[in-house]
DNA sequence: AATGAATGAGCTTTCATTCAT
DNA sequence: AATGAATGAAAGCTCATTCAT
């Protein structure tokens, strides 16, 4: 035999899937969200992906045409798991404040504990969205947080307890800021600062005051003075 | 547009920099700025920074020693910028609340200008700030903010402006993570939410909005109720 | 008449060899060592090689993963081959003094007619030998040398024909030295002292040499005076 | 200032020798020997050089012209060298075994304690002798081992010790092969046979071997049976 | 007599992709 | 439905050398 070597991935070691194109189809998937969420678009190599997959590089061209299309594939599954899960939010049979805590609870745990989405939606940003922009998927997600908010928003001025005037999609844009933030800046931060983010009682410190930040806004009498 | 057009020519051909070392060293970290913070370091291309540039690829080697090196000084540079003009911030004159609106309006509008250093520290990140651990410069950088926060919330506590219990670093937290997050996700962000970020209504909105969650935060009588 | 014109084109083309790896492989090795041996690891290009072959310098990659491992391939090639006729030696029917000198004609005539190897066998100690340190190939062959040399000593000391005690490693060393060194130094040796190692009666004369040599040193009474 | 770098040797580091022409020289042919001997005239580097010495790179061009000129100036010393002493030796006074001893030793000594010299003669032999060729200097250095090998084996066949009929320039070449293996080779030999070519021992042992084998053969009544 | 700055040419290697069955 | 073999194009980097004073 030949091309005893290392770096191209042409043989397969591990036992194929074969007959199974869905399993293979997931093994890439996977695999290819943790290649790119650590190292980028423009650093993630086909040939690492393949090289941790039961199947040949020739299959991710096989299933997904190319690397571009594969990093679509991986950022279109990320994001329809988040919107997936957001649409299941049941909040109005809560009080507006339990309910937009509750929100910022949520928000704030399924991105501490979805670093992959953090880093992919990172690296979307870096190439100004482009790869996104092409995503007929990702465009037709249905979005409700924005309304979820919308809805809390409403009962609580009706209520009385909520006295800014503040709009539901920058609201949003707050509570993704500082929660995303956390993880998406873990890195820089922690060096800088010579702390670390991701410690437990940190992580409970943050969420609490996120919380109440948002919260003694929405009740602040007079917003911008 | 694509961004292979620096290999274009339709530039005016720039007088060489012959015997000016400095000048031509600062020459290619400007460009390098552009290349890294658009492309990332993966996607940023050696060739495309020397093709902007009034010298030639192998110039990138002799003043920087490689691709790495130069793109930690770009990442220097931009680290030292922005701490050497925090530094010279002079807040200690202005009431608690008046100050702690200053800051985060400097913040709000300096990284809403600097798009160039978010980026790259958004890509920082994505490289698990790899490079950044290297880099004496950006570990012996003299940082203030912190300090300058913590003057400013014990002024206010003692005068009984401020009641939350909130740790300066914490605070810094939430202020960089929302000025910050507005220009590092601004593309996914309108994308999705068909907003536009970078309108100046939606700035100053923003900024007043941020500044208003802070100080109510921090005049809360019962922070965690 | 320069090394250089490895990259000439006034060569037949050779048909491809598509489709036939080992093929593929084999003739890379070939020219690799005509490269190496002549040029010496740092001087042989990866160019030149790929330019006297039938694929690309892109295959040499695909095949042996770089430059030092193609030049492993062919050092263990090398010494693959002279073990293995080495092993292939048999002298236990031949009387001690003839066994002795048959062992001798066959190291002199390997090494004369193994240019090839004897260069590579410098340039590696050029390099301390830190390639071949690094194959499991080289260390793992069987040396069968030694051991057939010490069965002849044996027998020639029991049968009272060698009388000095002379160790079988120590005879081995000398016997190489000599027939190495004709070939090896020949260049330096044919320009300072106007000789023509490789002339054909200097040879015979040469072989009949140390083979004297040999043999008196074993049957010298008192080896050290 | 600029070109903070490691590689490129354009500034000096260490105390310069301005105004001693004759040091400087010495001091980079001192510094080339080294670099030549033990990476080859191909692997060996102008910067490397010009790094380990008290100029800079400039110099080496300046004084020596080029990196082939410098290498050669390294050849000619050492040839020199040994040349120089080779030509003191005084051994006509001796008995003629003595005689044959002597230099057998000397050359055993020489050869072990200049592995530079030795390892330029390989690479010299690596490159067909072709820098040798070019040089004058080695070329017109005065040779006289062979002239002192002739008188001794004149008078020990005139006194009737020595029997064999021997070229002065076969006995020169036999004993050089083996002096000059045992170092060249070193490296590998030792690493195949798992021994220690430079321990002490080994070296007396080796040294009374070789002058043994010469002396049995010099001395045989019939030299090839 | 000496030197700081600059460089053209070429080197090894990598990468995503396609050929051919 | 699946795959082993092959590859063009370009990337990062290195080297001995010369320019210009």
């Amino acid at each position: 035999m030949s091309a005893d070597d290392a770096t191209e991935t042409n043989r397969k070691a591990k036992p194929s899937r074969k007959n199974d194109p869905e399993g293979t189809r997931q093994d890439i998937l996977e695999v290819a969200t943790e290649e790119f969420s650590s190292l980028g678009f423009s650093g993630g190599r086909v040939d690492a992906i393949a090289a941790r997959t039961r199947t040949t590089k020739r299959m991710i061209y096989y299933y997904f045409g190319g690397k571009e299309e594969l990093y679509l594939a991986v950022l279109e599954k990320a994001y329809g798991d988040i919107r997936a899960i957001e649409n299941q939010l049941n909040l109005q049979d809560l009080e507006p404040e339990a309910a937009i805590r509750a929100l910022i609870d949520f928000t704030f745990d399924y991105q501490e504990r979805h670093e992959d989405f953090i880093r992919l939606v990172s690296i979307e940003n870096i190439h100004h969205a482009e790869h996104m922009k092409k995503s007929k998927a990702i465009r037709n997600l249905n979005i409700t947080v924005i309304d979820t908010l919308a809805r809390i928003l409403e009962r609580g001025r009706a209520g009385g307890v909520f006295k800014a005037d503040i709009q539901p999609i920058d609201l949003h844009l707050m509570i993704s800021a500082f929660c995303f933030f956390r993880v998406s800046n873990r890195h820089t931060f922690n060096l800088i600062f010579h702390q670390d983010l991701a410690a437990t009682d940190t992580r409970a410190r943050h969420k609490r005051m996120i919380g109440d930040a948002i919260v003694s806004l929405l009740k602040a009498e007079t917003p911008a003075a």
